[in-house]
DNA sequence: CAACATAATCTAATCGTTTTCAATAGGCAA
DNA sequence: TTGCCTATTGAAAACGATTAGATTATGTTG
């Protein structure tokens, strides 16, 4: 029914290994053998059989990324470093989602295994770090934007424990005392890594913890206000909001201005993530940038180099983040 | 190097055949046996390579949707509902970006052609209506949020015109006479409807289309913030803006505020597609909702079902959109 | 002109599965 | 015992490409 490598090779008279050397330009083949396949392979509208081809170079040429939710927006630069970075090698890049759920995960890490695809990068690894260093070890495997806790696999992210430290700090420096935290319930290293460096801040500054000013939700708007609400009904109110993401911090900060409070002034905010709606959202939120389209790309062109090598690179590589000051801290 | 079905079989000492049934569930194969072959899958680690089964038996068993980019929070639902309906029957959804660029469109529709994939949904097509019409003749082509000006396509979307048409009458019927439309330079085919609607709503009310009222940007904020502010320094200015995207209006809307306007008031805002920022934005944001969930599902089980049939479904289903009353329009 | 290198081509093996078809073993009825 | 049916099983042929190795034709050199 389908038009094979055999079709093009009968109408053109000629092998079908020479069909193949000239769909694949191999130089030894003469030009009018040349000729007479590509007129073959255009009267038939023959396009060649990626199976066939994968099956026997063991090869696909297709990185998988895979994310919880292409909810979040600042991926889109991930992704176009990733792509980037995998062109210019020759391969695709495919993502997939999880829905935040961890065997969901594996269920796609199932096509590494099957080896529908060459190599894999998360960008929000659901599953135990364990498995994630385990599987490692025998497939091309990296992680972006987050990393694990331990250090025996290829990752790409930012120094999430000295940004979370740099953005507190900078409220600190403003004058603020008691600085509320909003993070999430679901405990990702980079939240985590937040959050200590929140505290390290703090420390650093001599104010005391206080459990009291943390708050703990799901990555969305939603949970910002709640937060926010939650804070601000404290006794003794916080005069700074540092959230893990400006998705958050939005929320947050939509509470604020809905209750007259001057955000600014009264109440300082610091987001993180740099997303589009930050410095669209009134008034302008300050946040930390991290380098997204050189994450994806980075993590890729070190993962396609150790798909080429017998001594894979497993090293994380962290790069610069930045703060970016806007109204929400009376910048 | 690695472990294959043979390796397997070896060790479970059965023929590979008798792997494979096991592997398979098929009824015919001894407990004995079954009990063997999976101690030996076990013991070796043994994971099927998709890439012999998937030339074998000439499927995938996998479905791309491709985008122009993820950027669009709303397709989140849109591909939550194209995975539900697929993991019902067994697919998976990969998702692929063209950036917006046909001829990155056509390179991953490669994937099609060479059956690296069983289906294809297209969620913004690029490429000319009769590339795609003639591609839906030979494989399984579908589109979704979108329609083409040719009928002869398995497409899943919204009535983009009467939507258009709903919105702006909306405005009319709150008794707005210069109604803007800020809209895309790119003519999509769900753009060049919404125009149109809105269009035959001015005509309808006997309002005379001004083209001065009509501006013409890209698909992201800061068109909407140039848009408004274009549209506000016109002589007669407009007391209402509709955007064909919340992206747009938020942008449109922050110039509003920016500049003392009030919003709701002096002027209106409707805006489409009903993404999270579109609640959370002050003032909140008037909308047309679209079912995206409901789109994507709908498309994938149509695209399924096609795949099992030589009489292909190629109709247009167009599912009904709301209008979400909000702030922006003084409700 | 023999001998040999080179270029172009073909034949057939190969990748890892699934599946057809034939073969075997065991149970049961006649 | 013989014949027949059924349940398991295995050998081998697909699937559609790439590629190693054999083969042929062509040109070049001594």
């Amino acid at each position: 029914m389908n038009i094979t490598i055999k079709d093009v090779a009968k109408a053109a008279n000629v092998s079908v290994a020479t069909v193949s050397r000239v769909l694949n330009n191999k130089n030894n083949v003469s030009e009018e053998a040349a000729r007479a396949v590509n007129r073959a392979v255009e009267d038939l509208g023959y396009s060649p059989n990626f199976l066939g081809r994968d099956l026997r170079k063991s090869e696909t040429k297709r990185i998988l990324a895979i994310v919880g939710t292409t909810q979040q927006s600042f991926y889109t630069d991930v992704l176009r470093g990733m792509q980037d970075a995998a062109y210019a090698e020759g391969y695709d890049v495919l993502i997939a989602t999880t829905r935040d759920n961890a065997d969901h995960e594996m269920h796609l890490l199932g096509m590494l295994f099957s080896r529908a695809v060459d190599g894999v990068v998360l960008l929000a690894p659901k599953l135990d770090s364990k498995t994630i260093s385990d599987l490692s070890k025998r497939f091309q495997l990296a992680i972006c934007l987050e990393r694990l806790d331990v250090n025996d696999i290829l990752c790409v992210t930012i120094d999430n424990e000295r940004a979370g430290f740099d953005a507190t700090s900078y409220l600190i420096a403003k004058g603020r005392k008691r600085i509320g935290l909003i993070t999430t319930k679901v405990r990702s290293q980079s939240s985590v890594d937040r959050e200590n460096g929140y505290r390290r801040a703090l420390k650093e500054a001599g104010i005391p913890y206080d459990e009291k000013l943390v708050y703990y939700g799901d990555y969305d708007a939603d949970t910002g206000t709640k937060g926010c609400e939650e804070l601000m009904n404290l006794e003794s109110k916080p005069d700074a909001i540092f959230s893990i993401s400006d998705t958050i911090s939005i929320g947050a900060m939509t509470y604020a201005v809905r209750h007259g409070i001057t955000v600014g002034k009264d109440l300082l905010f610091f987001g993180f993530d740099n997303i589009t709606y930050s410095h669209m959202f009134i008034p302008r939120l300050s946040t930390v940038e991290q380098p997204c389209y050189l994450q994806g790309k980075t993590v890729v062109e070190k993962l396609i180099a150790n798909m080429k090598t017998d001594t894979p690179d497993k090293s994380t590589y962290m790069l610069p983040h930045s703060l970016i000051l806007r109204e929400s801290t009376g910048d």
